[in-house]
DNA sequence: GCCAACGTTGGC
DNA sequence: GCCAACGTTGGC
């Protein structure tokens, strides 16, 4: 099957894209999900190899900075665990987990990060689900054609 | 800081 | 099952 495309949000000032590309191997789990909408498309949809638009939520400006690639797909999200964390589930169970995560590897830096208004202001991207009015999705699925236009608006000519 | 949009919770 | 209250998200 061919790989699939996704769009997911991160504060960059409690996680970045710089923060993932200085990450051992590049990788880590991006975790804190706790929308069961969003689980529930981490555990059905997303695979390991598809590409991810990495986009910049609560920050000046808003907007997408680069991609990743799915390293993992999900298993349990080690924090809903976690009584220190913020994104702690007293009600999660280990042996009936609720709440997922993937590994995200970072792949390319855009030449220029894409902002919100410039994804607004391109036609080709109209029926994004980041630019809907009220979404608050922080995974969500994108169109190839929706990825290649955003990578043409990052500086990213040559992209697949 | 404001506030609209949305999801979740809990009383009934 | 309804719905008001509340908490969170996230752009501005």
């Amino acid at each position: 099957m061919a790989r699939r495309y996704w769009l997911m949000k991160s504060e960059p000032s409690v996680f970045s894209f710089e923060d993932l590309a200085r990450a051992p191997r590049r990788t880590t789990h991006w975790d804190g999900v706790r929308n069961y909408q969003a689980r529930n498309l981490l555990r059905d949809e997303v695979r390991r190899g598809d590409g991810v638009l990495f986009y910049h939520s609560s920050a000046d400006p808003t907007g997408v900075v680069g991609t990743a690639v799915v390293a993992r797909e999900a298993y349990p999200d080690p924090s809903q665990f976690d009584p220190a964390s913020p994104h702690h589930d007293p009600k999660s169970k280990r042996e009936a987990p609720t709440w997922l995560c993937v590994d995200l590897r970072c792949d390319r830096a855009f030449r220029h990060a894409v902002t919100l208004a410039q994804l607004r202001a391109a036609p080709a991207l109209a029926g994004m689900g980041v630019l809907r009015k009220g979404n608050r999705l922080s995974v969500q699925p994108v169109t190839q054609a929706e990825w290649r236009a955003v990578l043409r608006l990052g500086g990213l000519e040559e992209a697949d």
